[in-house]
DNA sequence: TGGTTAGTGTCAGCATGTTGTCATTTGCAC
DNA sequence: GTGCAAATGACAACATGCTGACACTAACCA
C-alpha cells in the first residue's frame, strides 16, 4: 500500500480504495437499496470532508467545526436561540452545545442575555468579537462556497437538497 | 418553546424551528451559494440522523455506529483491509479506527490475521461472530434501505450519490 | 388552584475522533 | 546494496458528542 496521505490528516480514500456495495454471501436486493446504502456510506465521508474542510478554512480564526456551527446557527437565526434551540437548529444534543457555548462565553465570543421568555434559559447572542468572527468567518465561507458550486447545475443542487431534507424529516 | 423532545436525545430539528440562510447585515451573493450552503448544514443534520438510525438500529446488537462501519467497510471488501485502509475507506484516521479494532478484536468481533504483504500491518478479518453480526446487521439494515426509499424515485437518489461523489472528489 | 408533563441546567461517565510525536518497517530510487 | 521518504504501530493529549441522572422551572389542563 503505498499511499501519499500525510501521518495525521484523517486518510480520506478517494485513491486507489473505492468500496463498491458488492453482493457476497447474500442474496442480491433492489438496485435501490444498494444506491440507498452507498448513498449512506458516501455521506458518511462527505460529512467528514466538510469537517476537515472548515476546520482547515477557520483554523486563523481560532475556530473549529463546533463553534463555527453555533456561531453560524445564532447568526442566522432572526429570533435569538437558547441553547437547546442552538441543540435542535444543529441536531445534537443541548449539553454538548451547552458546553461548547460555555467556553465560547468564556473566550468571549458569545454572550448570555436575558430571555423574556424563559426566566432560566438564557438567549445565546454573538459579543462584539463574536460578530467580527463571524464576519470573518464570511469572508473565508463564501468564496469557498461559490468556488465549490461553480461547475455544479443548480437543479442538482437544488434536487440534492431536497431529497436531503426529505430524509432528514423522515428521521426526524 | 414547547417542544416534544425527550431529555436525553439528540434534538433534531425539523420541527418549528427551521433555519433559512437569511442575509443580515452582510451583501446578499449568489443563490447558488445560499443553497450550498443550506446543503451543508443540512448535510450535518442528516449526518447525525443517520448515526442515530444506525445505532438505534443496531443497539440490539450490541453495535455502535463506529463498530458497524467496521464491519461493514471489512466485509464489503474483497480483497482484505488493515487499519491504515479501513481508515482510507472510512474516512478516518487510523488511529481512531486502530483503537475501535483491537477493542473489536477483544470482544471476538475480528481477529487480525498475518498480511503476506506486509510484515507489520495485519489484515483485519471478521470473526466466527463477527460474521454472524454482520448478518444480523444486514438483516435489520436492509428493509430499513427499502423502507426509507420506496418513495423517492431512482433518479434522485442517483443524482444526490453522483453530487456527493463529486464533493468527495473535490474535496479528498 | 393544584398537579402533571415537558423543558432546562448541571454534572458525570463514556465513546469517538483528531492531532502530535516517535520508533520501526516498507518500498522505491539511486 | 544504500539511503530516504512514506507507511505503520503505538501512545498521549485534547475536542467533541451522547447518555444517564437529578433538581428545578414552565406550561398546561382539570
Amino acid at each position: 500500500m503505498a499511499l501519499s496521505a500525510p501521518a495525521n490528516k484523517p486518510l480520506c480514500g478517494g485513491d486507489k480504495i473505492s468500496v463498491r456495495l458488492e453482493q457476497r454471501e447474500l442474496p442480491v436486493h433492489s438496485p435501490k437499496r444498494v444506491l440507498f446504502l452507498d448513498l449512506v456510506l458516501s455521506l458518511f465521508r462527505l460529512n467528514g470532508l466538510l469537517i476537515a474542510e472548515g476546520d482547515a478554512m477557520t483554523k486563523q480564526l481560532g475556530l473549529t467545526h463546533a463553534r463555527w456551527k453555533v456561531i453560524g446557527a445564532i447568526a442566522l437565526s432572526s429570533a435569538g436561540l437558547t441553547v437547546p434551540g442552538i441543540a435542535r437548529v444543529l441536531g445534537q444534543s443541548r449539553q454538548a452545545v451547552q458546553r461548547i457555548t460555555d467556553v465560547m462565553v468564556e473566550d468571549g465570543l458569545l454572550l448570555y442575555t436575558e430571555n423574556p421568555k424563559h426566566k432560566r434559559s438564557a438567549l445565546v447572542t454573538l459579543s462584539e468579537e463574536g460578530k467580527e468572527t463571524y464576519n470573518l468567518l464570511r469572508e473565508v465561507q463564501d468564496p469557498w462556497a461559490i468556488e465549490n458550486t461553480e461547475d455544479i447545475p443548480t437543479e442538482e443542487l437544488e434536487t440534492t437538497l431536497r431529497l436531503v431534507r426529505r430524509l432528514i424529516k423522515k428521521f426526524n
